[in-house]
Parts: C-alpha cells; sequence; structure tokens
DNA sequence: TCGTTGAGGTGACAACGTCATCTGAAAGCC
DNA sequence: GGCTTTCAGATGACGTTGTCACCTCAACGA
C-alpha cells in the first residue's frame, strides 16, 4: 500500500510543516529537532535522513516560503485588473504583510545563506549528499526577483527596471525590518509602514 | 589601590570588549559565555554579575554600537565644510559601512529588542534587577535617530523630515540587509548598495 | 575590629546538535 | 518464494551551551 518513497516523502512533508510551524511560533531557537521530530511523528535523529542538518532544514522551508510568494506575486503580475502601479504597491505589501503576519519567518528569506561560498563544497554534496536543495532558496528567490522585475518594468520601464526594482525591493525590506525590529516607533518618526511603502513608490515613480 | 567598583568596572569593559570582537568574528552564535569570561580573564559565571544573561549582554554590546554611530553622525552634522544633502548621504553611508564592516554587529543593531513588551517586568528590573541597561539600546539608537532626524530637516524642512527620515533610513537599511544576504547580486540587479543610497536620496530630494 | 556586601569561582543540570551504530521492513534479483 | 541489498528510522552517546545554587573571600561601612 505505503511504498517506502510514499512513505519517506510523507515524512519530509510532516517535518517541514513542523519547522514551519515552530518558526512561526517562536524563532529559529524553538526549531529544536527534537520537537521537530516528534510533531512529525518521528525520533530526533530522522530528520538527518532527509536534511543535512538543522540549518538545511531552516533553508528549505525558507525556500517554500519564497516559492509561496512568488506564487502570489504571480498572480499578481497577470491580473488584468490591476494597473501597473497598483501591482508593484501590492508586490511590495506582499512583502510587508509576511514581515507582519510571520517575522520570524520573514528573518529567514533575508538571511545569509552560508554554505554558498565553497563552490568545491557544493560538488561534494552534488556527488555524495544527500540530494536534494544546495541552493533550492536562492533559486526560489530568483523566482520572486523575475515577478518582480516584471512588475517594475511595467512601472519604470525596461531600461532602469533592475536599478529602480533593488530601490523599490530594499526600501520596502527596510520597511519591513524597522517596524519588526520596533525601530518605526510612531511616536518618534509619526508614520507607518504602509505610508512609507506607498510614499516609495510614488517617488520612485515620479523621478522617472 | 584598586577599589571594588574599580575592578568590577573594568571587568564588564573587559566583558564588553570579549563580547564585541567574538561577535565581529563569528557571529552571535560565537558569543558564548565561557568564551568572553576567558577573555575577559574570569569564569563563565562572571558575567551573571553585570548581565542578566547573554541576550543582556549582546543588547548592552548593541548600545554601545548605537552610541559609536551616533557620534559619527553628530560629527557629520556639525562639520561646516559639508553641504547638507552631503550629510544626508555620508549619514546614510555610515550604516552601509557598518553593514559591510561588522554585520553581525549590525544585525544586531536592528534587533527585536525583546523584554520590552512587559512593562511589569521593566519595574521589576528597576526595583531589584542588577541595575543597568533595560532600554540603553533604545535610547542610544533615539540618539542616532535624533542627529540623523536633524540632517533630513536640513534637506527636506522640518515639515516632512518625519516621514522622509524614516524613508531614508529604512531604504538604506534595506539596502544594507540585502548586501548582507547576498540578494543583491550584481548579476541579477545590476547596481551596487552605493548607487542605490545615492539613488535614494536623489529621487527623495528631488521629490520634495 | 567585626559583621556585611558583593564580585567571582565551582559544581551541577537540562537541553541542544550531531554522530555511530543498530534494526527492520521494503525493494530488487534469481 | 527465497535471498540479499538498501535505507528510513530508532537509539545511545558525546561535547557544548545557558543558567542556577552554592561557596569563597577580600573590600567596605560602622
Amino acid at each position: 500500500m505505503v511504498t517506502r518513497a510514499e512513505s519517506a516523502a510523507a515524512t519530509r512533508r510532516a517535518l517541514l510543516d513542523a519547522a514551519a510551524e515552530l518558526l512561526d511560533l517562536g524563532g529559529p531557537e524553538a526549531v529544536t529537532l527534537r520537537e521537530v521530530g516528534a510533531r512529525a511523528g518521528v525520533t530526533r535523529g530522522a530528520p538527518y535522513r532527509h536534511f543535512a542538518d538543522k540549518d538545511s532544514l531552516l533553508t528549505a522551508v525558507a525556500a517554500e516560503r519564497w516559492e509561496q510568494i512568488a506564487g502570489q506575486v504571480h498572480a499578481l503580475r497577470i491580473d488584468p485588473a490591476l494597473s501597473a502601479s497598483k501591482k508593484l504597491r501590492r508586490a511590495l505589501h506582499t512583502l510587508i504583510d509576511v514581515g507582519r503576519d510571520q517575522p520570524h519567518a520573514y528573518q529567514m528569506l533575508f538571511r545569509w545563506n552560508g554554505k554558498r561560498a565553497g563552490q568545491l563544497e557544493r560538488l561534494h554534496r552534488q556527488l555524495c549528499g544527500p540530494e536534494g536543495d544546495p541552493e533550492a532558496a536562492d533559486r526560489a528567490a530568483g523566482r520572486f526577483q523575475d515577478e518582480f522585475l516584471a512588475i517594475v518594468a511595467a512601472v519604470a520601464g525596461e531600461r532602469n527596471a533592475q536599478h529602480y526594482g533593488a530601490l523599490l525591493l530594499a526600501g520596502a525590506h527596510g520597511v519591513a525590518g524597522m517596524e519588526h525590529s520596533g525601530h518605526l516607533g510612531a511616536d518618534k518618526w509619526r508614520t507607518t509602514a504602509d505610508e512609507l511603502v506607498d510614499t516609495l513608490v510614488r517617488v520612485v515613480v515620479t523621478a522617472q
């Protein structure tokens, strides 16, 4: 009935779900391999059959989150009922919302992805590693960036899309980060994250 | 010769220096209380006489870094040889430089400062705690923000200084974060962090 | 001078990531 | 079907970490 491959895939899925849930609840520190295993119905050593280490597990969670965000922005981009500038605002607010609703997962998205420096290590992983996700998170983030870039190009033109796209993305990212870290206190700056994103779009659009 | 207060102050200083050094070397994970104590010439339990826990120690390090940055920006602001817009660019590049040279310390600066939620806990800490730094990091960050706000006001006018100041600060923060996390790959966006900050200033200034 | 205080040392504990090893069932092969 | 191989998962163990309770002893106030 249940082949071994099916069982393994189900376990991997359960591990990812458990890790994502724990991440949202209490941050990376709360993602314990023991607790992840327990919630997935296995023991603490089992995750090592699917992920190289804890970091790889968290990276895989981040990759899925990037995929999800990329899907949302893609749906936004092909929506014929929205104007180009509206799509741009919505895309940036998508990031803000993630940072607001799942702050810990958001931090995983923009985390220095270690492991990547060594080209030698990549080769080794490709040959004997448990297969899988050396740069899956990078590719997923790239898919989001491609979708976002297309939206920016429709507003700012193909010529400066990359430069202004990076500026818009970095701006929204900074707003999300400052809101999350509490450095956007209303008493000090007398503004909100949403206002800042809207101003950012307006300012960039009017500039070019 | 050496009073008890002097000795304690020297130990505290050594603990902060050791923690800062380890933080720069290997990030928060590398800051172990045992190694910090060893480098400060004491044992693992000694830091608890000066800081409530590891998190408080890291927060104190972040507070000193904020003080240092605030000092740099202050020196910038009162420099008569610089134009207003030049001061603005330099202030933002100060942040970018910290994110580039001490990325781990930079992340500490914009970290969610936990402990602050409970007003009850603040009172308790004020009464019986080991004295010290409940919101020292916040106050230091506030000093930087005040200096920065004054620079922005000289460029964008007093009226919209807060709104545009927050936008500029968040923009630079996002650029620093994306550069640090590797999401600013030159092949994708065809731009650099420095170009982005300059464009950000130009765009905001021309808008208002 | 004597009791008090508080910085620092020490032992211990639980929790964690990680690995080596073992087990048992599915998978492939004859 | 019977055999061997493979591999997901269980288990025991190890080193490291943050943290606490307890102890020591020199500086301090009276």
